[in-house]
RNA sequence: GGGAGCAUAGCUCAGCUGGUUAGAGCACCUGCCUUACAAGCAGGGGGUCAUAGGUUCCAGUCCUAUUGUUCCCACCA
């Protein structure tokens, strides 16, 4: 590739070739290899319906900056893909647009509408795909899985016929949330509890006997209809006597028994409390307890069923009000009063959840649980940032049984027949053509479908081909690494653990790196509904992807969520554009000029310096990685690429490139060339598309740098003395540039430096350096030199002298003498008293007693100076 | 009711196992078109690290309490 660089960055341009030039080199797949060691992340598949949000980015980023990361380390690493068919979201979103012809499922019938579901994702489904591949995505797309494909679906079949074999899936009636929207059951994990305001509604309830009445409080009078109950503590006084009496239930005139339970809390309400059991999870708890009838009055849609007599038909609502309008004429409604209660409502929808009794099928939580706590608390799965755990124990710990049968169509549907002639329930991975028990031909498959995350839960083995034993399973399972956001714990990062460990025996991955939400810049979710959201593509289509990338990483921690504003944005963009530039100034000097990638065989001060700094860069960088300090990690690479290597050795570089001297300028040239494409390999994870566009551009070895090998740090380029040793010139330069800033003296306006030092050998080494960046005329460096009135800088090594007496102000050079002399005593003061300090000295750490003496030592020296500087400038 | 996170510069946030004078980006002020980059360069101002105790030679960092804030779980009808 031989391209003029731009004179700025655009990432229009480059990133979709780029993107093409990876999937022609066949860089994203992985194979099995015994050769190489494997490293895995599964993808959290998005949902078909989706479109890539900053969650997304964010989840897509971090992942691949791992993944491109491993692979560059010489790991077989797969990244495996794949959407979701994410049967609730799917199905309303078809169902709508059915709605706009006026069409509902039950008129189209089960077979059209899968017909349209599929259509549908055909169509859709690819979108999401695009747009992670925009991103940068390094995923191995030879391998891209959908959870309803024909080899999950086997997955799912085979996982549902074990469990149930083994007892562990089971059918019955139980009371479950019911979305009446959705239409369809929901899990525990799938509420939503938010706070509203409600009504809470007094009510009384005649004694059958006709002896009195007993007071109640509801916030959901319309359930009075499958009242079977009314249930008071055994402990209360109050109504010791009303127990085992009955009350007739008003507007029905069913006569139940006044119950004593534990569950009522005597001190809330009037410590009488009306039992529901098909409607409300405690009530039918209590119910169980004391053999209750369990009366259902709503249907499917939350309206009142033929058990409720006269308001039967009538919506949920309608039939609260008819229903207090009712009690009221009847005298039962003693006041209402305003609350705020917490309110279910549908995590997909937002409607407000009805707890139904209803028969469903369920997974049995407690055996699995146990051994996905274990596998934890042992360490076999380790969780970044660690307090997730507690959240997750907190979770497995209290588990009840998953509701996993849905009313819906779009999904698998749950492997079981049910014989017409004798009743029996068959569960089988292929379709029985006969009833075992009595030979019937007569079966019919269960209506519904498993709850999404049933097959999710599968994901990190269903997709390497289980339940075959594929060479794919067996290489890169368990997984590494999953990467994902706290709030999908529950819903997918629980049950992938107790389902790998049960069906694979080994856990599903090694680690899990949680990252937060994102958040708009008022630390508002984003959602649709609020319109805050930043589409992560406009934001790409304006400052590129590797800007973006860069932005979701700069200063994130693990778990923390993150605000994005677009503000951050174009910082990152000039960091882009910054490696661009230091890139396109490398190639202007390169030209005509024969340089290999490798550095020369002597190295002048400033080499040894950036080569040590990078190389001490690289242990760091590869360290955070470790670590999931992603953040951290590129943090350095910015200050290091920016401060570093452009501010100091570019402008160093020039001296050499400008001396005329080929042999010097061609040291130069490697050094720049060796760093820059080292630092950008380092780098590349983060921002694959300007790295790579740029490496292709310098002198290289090998293909693509997304194939090259991850910089190691070596102890042969640890130069720490010359190290030292820039860093006291840097010091001496900078010290002089702010005396000359303080003064508002241009850069043209040059001057002679004059430098007294001890180490008189550094600044030899380092004169040209200061000539240049320091703005010098000249430098002459020795032990004393007689300058009255001269302009004067120290630091802890050397004292500076520049004649520009017509700038100086003597009087405000005195001031600022004295005031830095001031701080330099109060410094020393207080290291001092550290050292003479007997418990310091015997109890602290030999480096930290080292470095508080060396500092002593440099502040007197500098105080030295500062003292005489002052005493000539008063002579 | 139980639990967790956060509180550091005007704003957004880093600060790993406690160790010199607490950092970055943005914003602000001053001076520079020093031909890689004005999306830049050089320099600068700005923080009693929420509050109060404690542990320690040493605390932004560890412990306790308080305040504010966000979230998770539970669901008292």
């Amino acid at each position: 590739m031989d391209r003029e660089l731009a004179k700025a960055y655009e990432p229009q341009e480059v990133e979709d070739r780029i993107y093409d030039f990876w999937m022609k080199g066949g860089y994203f797949h992985a194979e099995p290899d015994p050769k190489k060691k494997p490293y895995t992340i599964v993808i959290p598949p998005p949902n078909i319906t989706g479109q890539l949000h900053m969650g997304h980015a964010l989840d897509e980023t971090l992942q691949d900056i791992l993944i491109r990361w491993r692979r560059m380390q010489g790991y077989s690493a797969l990244w495996l893909p794949g959407t979701d068919h994410a049967s609730i979201a799917t199905e309303a979103k078809i169902v709508a647009a059915m709605r706009e012809e006026g069409l509902t499922k039950e008129q189209i019938g089960r077979e059209a509408f899968l017909k349209r579901a599929w259509d549908w994702k055909e169509k859709y489904g690819g979108r999401i795909i695009q747009q992670l591949k925009k991103l940068g995505s390094s995923c191995d797309w030879e391998r891209e899985r959908f959870t309803l494909d024909e080899g999950c679906s086997r997955a799912v079949r085979e996982v549902f016929v074990t469990l149930y074999e083994k007892g562990l899936i089971y059918r019955g009636e139980r009371i479950i949330n019911w979305c009446p929207h959705c239409k369809t059951s929901i899990s525990d994990a799938e509420v939503e509890f938010k706070e509203k305001d409600g009504s809470f509604w007094h009510l009384r309830y005649p004694l059958t006997d006709g002896s009195g009445w007993i007071e109640l409080a509801t916030t959901r009078p319309e359930t009075m209809l499958g009242d079977t109950a009314v249930a008071v503590h055994p402990d209360d006084e109050r109504y010791k006597d009303f127990v085992g009496k009955t009350v007739t239930l008003p507007l029905v005139g069913r006569e139940i028994p006044i119950i004593a339970d534990e569950y009522v809390e005597m001190d809330f309400g009037t410590g009488v409390v009306k039992i529901t059991p098909a409607h409300d999870p405690n009530d039918f708890e209590v119910g169980l307890r004391h053999n209750l009838p369990v009366i259902n009055v709503m249907d499917e849609s939350g309206a009142i069923n033929e058990n409720g007599g006269v308001y039967a038909g009538l919506p949920g609502l309608e039939a609260r009000k008819k229903i207090v309008e009712d009690l009221e004429k009847g005298g039962f409604l003693l006041k209402v009063e305003p609350i705020k209660h917490n309110v279910g409502t549908c995590y997909r929808c937002g409607s407000a959840v009805e707890p139904r009794v209803s028969k469903q099928w369920f997974v049995k939580m407690g055996p699995l649980a146990k051994p996905a706590i274990d596998c934890v608390r042992d360490g076999e799965i380790q969780f970044i940032p660690d307090r997730m755990e507690k959240i997750y124990y907190n979770w497995m710990e209290n588990i009840k049984d998953w509701c996993i049968s849905r009313q819906l169509w779009w999904g698998h549907r749950i492997p079981a027949w049910y014989c017409a002639d004798c009743g029996e329930t068959v569960v089988s991975r292929e379709e029985p053509k006969t009833c075992p028990k009595c030979g019937s031909t007569h079966l019919h498959q269960d209506e519904d479908t498993l709850d999404t995350w049933f097959s999710s839960a599968l994901w990190p083995f269903s997709t390497l081909g289980w339940p075959d034993k594929t060479p794919e399973l067996e290489y890169f399972y368990p997984t590494s690494t999953l990467v994902t956001g706290y709030d999908i714990i529950f819903f997918w990062v629980a049950r992938m653990i107790f389902s790998g460990l049960e069906h694979m025996k080994a856990v599903p991955f090694r680690t899990v790196f949680f990252h937060g939400l994102v958040r708009d810049a008022q630390g508002r979710k984003m959602s649709k509904s609020l319109g805050n959201g930043i589409d992560p593509l406009d934001v790409i289509a304006q400052y590129g992807a590797d800007a973006l990338r860069f932005t979701l990483v700069t200063g994130n921690s693990p778990g923390n969520d993150l605000r994005f504003s677009d503000e951050k944005v174009p910082a990152s963009r000039n960091f882009a554009n910054k490696s661009w530039n230091a890139a396109r100034f490398i190639r202007m000097n390169l030209e005509g000029h024969d340089v290999k990638n490798e550095l020369p065989e002597k190295l002048a001060l400033e080499d040894q310096w950036i080569v040590s700094a990078f190389n001490r860069v690289t242990k760091e960088v590869t360290e955070n990685l470790e670590k999931f300090e992603l953040g951290i990690a590129v943090q350095k690479l910015y200050d290091f690429l920016w401060d570093d290597f452009c501010d100091w050795y570019i402008e160093i570089a020039k001296i050499r490139m400008q001396s005329g001297d080929e042999e010097a300028a061609q040291s130069a040239r490697q050094v720049l060339v060796w760093v820059m494409t080292h630092t950008l390999a380092l780098l590349h994870p983060f921002m694959p598309f300007i790295t790579e566009e740029i490496w292709q551009s310098l002198p290289h070895e090998g293909e693509a740098l997304m194939a090259s090998k991850w910089p190691e740090y070596r102890e042969e380029l640890d130069f720490s003395q010359s190290e030292t040793e820039m860093r006291r010139i840097m010091e001496a330069i900078r010290a002089i540039r702010n005396r000359r800033s303080e003064m508002n003296v241009p850069p043209s306006r040059r001057a002679h430096v004059y430098i007294e030092t001890a180490v008189g050998d550094t600044f030899e080494a380092g004169k040209s350096i200061i000539l240049k960046l320091a703005y010098a005329s000249d430098v002459t460096i020795g032990k004393e030199f007689d300058l009255p009135g001269a302009v004067t800088v120290v630091t802890a090594d050397a004292k500076m002298k520049i004649p520009m007496d017509e700038l100086v102000d003597k009087k405000a050079e005195l001031a600022r003498l004295n005031k830095e002399l001031e701080s330099c005593r109060k410094q020393l003061a207080g290291v001092e008293a550290r050292l003479s300090n007997e418990k310091f000295t015997s109890k602290a750490p030999a480096n930290i007693i080292e470095g508080a003496r060396q500092n002593a030592a440099a502040l007197k020296d500098k105080i030295n100076l500062i003292e005489s500087s002052i005493a000539s400038l008063n002579a």
